[in-house]
DNA sequence: AAATTATATTAAAACCATTCTAAACTGTTG
DNA sequence: CAACAGTTTAGAATGGTTTTAATATAATTT
């Protein structure tokens, strides 16, 4: 749990002005026990729900892609006309789950060391990302 | 080099009908002599440019989709708003160059086996992608 | 603590990739 | 070649995301 005061802080060391739409999108965020993946559109839904309060879509948008900047978030790329988001960012990678559309995480450890064999010159690697899709097992 | 008439028995026995539009479209993605990272748009232009025909978008999108179902396209998740497609659908990965926002192949044999280690009940996996984002190397 | 400055929020419009619509067209089958 | 089902098309609609420009708020200066 995290409180308030530590947003704030938080958010003013990132260089990041500590308004109370970012503190409440902190707070939706941030103060999970889990992993939380969410597209734009879930998050604004659970800060309608959650608290009466009504952040305007652009501040969404903006203040997501300000966290992403600061690395407090991570976009998974998914073969969607949606963005994901994820509140870990640490290196791991994903299930997606086709028919419900949900990303799980999978461990580092889940997955073995990945060792890519190829470079390209003048370019090195900023990450690696395993995305195993997953179907309904029906046989 | 396949001929046109391979094309048209492709498109037949598919159940595709073999119109002019997707025998073009399929001239020019599987007449090149290596896989082919292509976004609609890439497509477009490629139709125009090559020969001065002009296929309505919604065709190309038609088709791309009826090509992706049948399986002679597969769509490769990038963190992007615009959907790249691959003539190559055998099981391999990808290299994404961000700063030119292109794709290259990884052979399986470049990344090495992947082995999944953790199961969902019910669900089975579909596809194992692996994408390595790279970046320019100025050090 | 008021005034100033810089940054953030907002609703609404704009944008852009993709999908839909419904009318015209074309390949197929008998 | 007639009739039908499948396909193409231009243009409209959709939906996620970005931009705009006016207003509001946080930080800084006086």
């Amino acid at each position: 749990m995290t409180t308030t005061v530590e947003f704030i802080n938080k958010l003013r060391n990132s260089g990041l002005r500590p308004t109370k739409q970012r503190i409440k999108i902190c707070e939706v965020l941030f103060n999970k026990e889990t992993t939380f993946h969410f597209t734009i559109n879930d998050l604004v839904k659970i800060i309608e729900t959650e608290a009466n309060e009504k952040i305007s879509l652009a501040t969404v948008y903006n203040t997501i892609h300000a966290f992403e900047k600061k690395g407090y978030l991570k976009e998974i790329p998914i073969d969607s006309n949606q963005s994901y988001f994820d509140t870990n960012v640490t290196d791991h990678h994903h299930f997606y789950d086709i028919s419900e559309k949900k990303l799980i995480d999978l461990d580092q450890d889940d997955v073995g060391p990945i060792n890519i064999q190829k470079s390209i010159p003048g370019k090195k690697i900023k990450s690696v990302e395993v995305l195993v899709k997953l179907d309904t097992d029906n046989q």
